[in-house]
RNA sequence: GCCGAAGUGGCGGAAUGGCAGACGCGACGGUCUCAAAAACCGUUGGGCCGCAAGGCUCAUGUGGGUUCGACUCCCACCUUCGGCACCA
């Protein structure tokens, strides 16, 4: 370095900021490279970066940048702090959209489903994101779904798959089943009919005996909330399980079950209903009910659960005609079908106390049902109920039991029903084992064969995948199209040899995405869904994002596999995402989720044409918290693409140095460049993406204005700077800081560089701005040494007079002083 | 309805018990230009006082409360968004 000051030369500087020009040619670059190829044989520390994979529903949207570029900034950090970084992509590819597409354009599925996945992934590469295409996956693919396929094997075999009869909504006219999303008002999407309930047999997976350890989530670090939401989903409720003696002649059964959470209350049971589902609520009705009865459980069936559990609706029921024995007291009680009770929870069944439970409560004063008190509740009178009461007071009209305090009460009647056999103390959730049936084509086959002689036969694993054939046709008929296939249906027995048909069901397509991350740490394997060895070294996801819709279903489901994986022997691992964080979803400009059908989509390639990527990637990461998303806005991208070119004109522009740079200003160049430092490692850290870009603008700024004054300005302190911002862009914008990184004569690639260390001693500062309040309020601001004492910021303070016109002759009560913050005069 | 979250300038947002409005958009004014666009520079929450410097005051969905001090904590309410088990 020579002792001349002097301007740096101009050559680089002739051309603009051009991302058109060099984004095409960085992606290029590193496609060659194979810069974001992962090996699996690097020993570096390793770091599994996930976002869900999207489902393949024709181009990419904003929502999916909205997802994918914050996830490859994170991820990228993670690189350039020295991780192995697997940060891989594939696509979700089977359910019902794509069938839809298929009826709608004759064509197949698979066909509209390779279209799109060709576009998304060209989309997604022209976005800069670092994923490694050479394990992509597509859980179409008859290498995937094998695998798929597989796990309902194993999970047959160890238990946890088995079938029932469960119901599906149904189209008269369409004859065909519907989804939930088909079932608008109560009638087909389509058509327009009254839909209805078909009752079908089903596969179920057996979530629910995990239920209790999926409570548990010590193993991760997840957002309350989330971790809140799936515990209310779970929904454990402690209580009992009490039999009633059901007096009904000619009935099998010879009792009812049913679960109760205040089993202390049983001596004031006034009636019993059974769910309109509950298989005894036919057997036991009697021949004058018979009709109301019917005509009542009919209507109950074409209703949603929503509808049927507000607590808003009026209740409504019909009496059976049956009776059943409170074995406590030996009193008999009417048995009632009301929709507000649900077939799906506890037994189907519930004991009405109208006394203590609200809902009962309406139910009785409705039909005119005695309301019995069986607890002197602190609150209550003696008089004649206005409404029910909850926990609290003693115990009465309930025989032995009177006088117990309720804290005592249900330990109590549970022991003594545990003695007399009326019952069992138990534990109930809410969460329902999972249905994976669905009577649809474009999914995985169920890999079940059915003979007549041995029943339902699981497919042996050497003759998976089941493939789907490419030439099934779509007919109305309710059933799924494979049973129309006669090649793919007839089959034979894996036990016999003798003639047998396929399971014609497809798999739940949340299935795939139970397990898909176990797939990419090892997405060529044809021996097994994936390697032990591999297994070991990459999971669990250490970070793993997507939107926070998914919050229950997905992530509980995959956190199920898990486990069930663990305990079959093929994973070592308790949880499968060790991190998560839940991003908003970006709406339309209407506020309303972005969908075809409401045609308010926004597809980001006009924007992304006109800014670049790189632009573009850093909008969306400016618009707000992660986690907040909402109504998409383009209108203040411009302020992002005019910010990129300050920091390109600040990079690579003329800029006076020398190696006399003033000692002040150098100071304080290099407490700007340390501070950003800490911030924006901060803040991506923590996905604060929006506050990372702000520190970054102003830290920008901050450099345009030095430069400009045209002072000199230290020669290494302006190299450091510039390094730096190039350094902590590149996470971001990865195009133009590749660009800029070459133009500081760098050796390629900034994403191969380390993250820049922050230096505390230089980012600290020598003087803050306190406020001082006069009883709250603000009345001056003093500027002090960093950790002033109380004794200096007072003596200062009390020399303005702006403070002291509000003190003045009044009486000091208290001084609050918060160092570096602010110093508060508490008057009288 | 139930579960979860959010409400701050004209707009997106910042600040999570300590100086409300960082950063950006937009708007307004200016530089450059024949002109416009682009680019760049400056101003910008409302009201009041002041020629000005500046000062006063109101303001974080609504209503209460806790605190020296509340966007932040507590209670009630309103509105919006996500999920509610076959959209994914």
């Amino acid at each position: 370095m020579t002792n001349e000051t002097h301007t740096r030369p101009r050559h680089d500087n002739a051309d603009r900021y051009d991302p058109r020009a060099i984004e095409p040619k960085w992606e290029a670059r590193w496609e060659a490279d194979g810069l974001y190829h992962t090996p699996d044989d690097d020993p570096r520390p390793k770091w599994y970066a996930l976002t869900m994979l999207p489902y393949t529903s024709g181009d990419l949207h904003v929502g999916h940048w909205f997802a994918m570029a914050p996830s490859d900034a994170h991820a990228r950090h993670k690189r350039m702090q020295g991780y192995n970084v697997l940060f891989p992509m594939g696509f979700d590819a089977f359910g019902l959209p794509a069938e839809n597409a298929a009826i709608k354009n004759h064509t197949h599925p698979a066909e509209w489903t390779q279209k799109n996945i060709e576009r998304m992934r060209g989309q997604m590469k022209s976005m800069g994101t670092m994923f490694d295409w050479t394990r992509e996956i597509a859980t179409n693919s008859p290498e995937f779904y094998k695998w798929t396929q597989w796990w309902f094997l194993q999970l047959l075999k160890h238990g946890l798959a088995y079938k029932k009869n469960a119901s599906v909504w149904w189209c008269p006219t369409d004859q065909t089943v519907l989804a939930n999303e088909q079932v608008v008002d109560g009638r087909c999407e389509r058509c327009d009919s009254v839909v209805m309930k078909r009752d079908l047999d089903q596969w179920f997976f057996r979530i629910t005996n995990y239920a209790e350890e999926l409570l548990d989530f010590s193993n991760v670090e997840w957002p309350e909330q989330i971790i809140l939401m799936q515990r209310n989903w779970i929904g454990r409720s402690e209580g009992a399980e009490l039999r009633f003696g059901l007096d009904v002649a000619g009935v099998a059964e010879e009792e009812v079950r049913v679960f109760t959470t205040r089993p202390d209350t049983v001596y004031g049971v006034t009636f019993f209903v059974l769910a309109p589902e509950h298989p005894l609520v036919e057997q036991i009705t009697t021949p004058e009910q018979r009709e109301a009865v019917r005509g009542y459980v009919d209507a109950a069936r074409k209703q949603s659960e929503i509808e049927r559990v507000s607590t808003e609706r009026e209740k409504t029921g019909v009496f059976t005609g049956a009776y059943v024995t409170n074995m406590f007291n030996g009193e008999h009680v009417p048995v009632w079908t009301a929709d507000y009770v649900l077939a799906t929870y506890g037994t189907g069944a519930v004991m009405g106390v109208p006394a203590h439970d609200q809902r009962d409560f309406e139910f009785a004063k409705k039909y005119g049902l005695p309301v019995v008190p069986v607890f002197a509740h602190p609150d209550w009178d003696g008089a004649e109920l206005e409404h029910a009461f909850g926990h609290g007071g003693t115990m009465i009209n309930s025989g032995g039991f009177d006088g117990t305090p309720d804290a005592d009460a249900i330990p109590a009647v549970v022991a003594y029903a545990e003695e007399q056999g009326f019952g069992r103390g138990t534990v109930n959730y809410r969460l329902r084992d999972w249905g994976i049936s669905r009577q649809r084509m474009w999914g995985a086959p169920i890999p079940i064969i059915y003979c007549e002689t041995h029943g339902a036969v699981p497919v042996p694993e050497h003759d998976l995948p089941v493939l789907l054939p490419e030439d099934a046709e779509f007919r109305p008929t309710g059933e799924s199209p494979l049973t129309y296939h006669e090649a793919f249906l007839h089959t034979t027995c894996p036990i016999d040899g003798g003639p047998a048909k396929r399971e014609t069901d497809t798999m739940d397509t949340f299935m795939c995405s139970s397990w898909y991350q176990m797939r990419y740490i090892d997405p060529h394997n044809d021996e097994r869904p994936f390697s032990r060895e591999l297994a070991k070294q990459w999971l669990p996801v250490d970070q793993y994002s997507g939107g926070a819709e998914h919050a229950v279903m997905h992530l509980l489901y995959t956190r199920f596999f898990t486990k069930a994986a663990r305990d079959m022997g093929v994973v070592d691992i308790d949880e499968p995402m060790t991190r998560l964080f839940s991003q908003g979803q970006i709406l339309g400009p209407d506020g309303q989720r972005m969908s075809k059908s409401r045609g308010n989509v926004i597809a980001p390639d006009g924007e992304v044409e006109k800014w670049g990527a790189d632009t573009f990637r850093a909008y969306l990461m400016f618009l707000g918290p992660w986690d907040a998303g909402g109504p998409y806005d383009a209108s203040g991208i411009s302020g992002i693409y005019r910010w990129l070119n300050r920091v390109w004109n600040v990079v690579t522009g003329a800029t006076t140095v020398g190696p006399r740079g003033d000692a002040a200003a150098t100071r304080e160049l290099r407490r700007w460049t340390h501070k950003t430092i800490e911030k924006v490692t901060s803040d991506i850290e923590s996905f604060r993406f929006n506050t990372m870009l702000a520190a970054l603008m102003e830290y920008t700024n901050h450099l345009t204005k030095l430069r400009e004054s045209g002072a000199e300005i230290d020669a290494d302190a302006w190299r450091e700077a510039t390094e730096a911002i190039t350094l902590l862009l590149a996470p971001t914008v990865p195009h133009i800081a590749e660009e800029l990184w070459s133009r500081l004569g760098m050796p390629y690639s900034v994403h191969t560089q380390s993250w820049p260390a922050f230096d505390p001693a230089l980012a600290i500062e020598d003087a803050v701005e306190i406020g001082v309040q006069v009883n709250g309020k603000l009345r001056d601001r003093l500027t002090l040494p960093l950790d002033a004492p109380e004794d200096a910021a007072r003596e200062q303070a009390m020399a303005s007079a702006a403070v002291t016109q509000h003190v003045e002759g009044k009486e000091l009560v208290r001084v609050i002083y918060v160092p570096n913050r602010l110093l508060n005069f508490v008057v009288r």
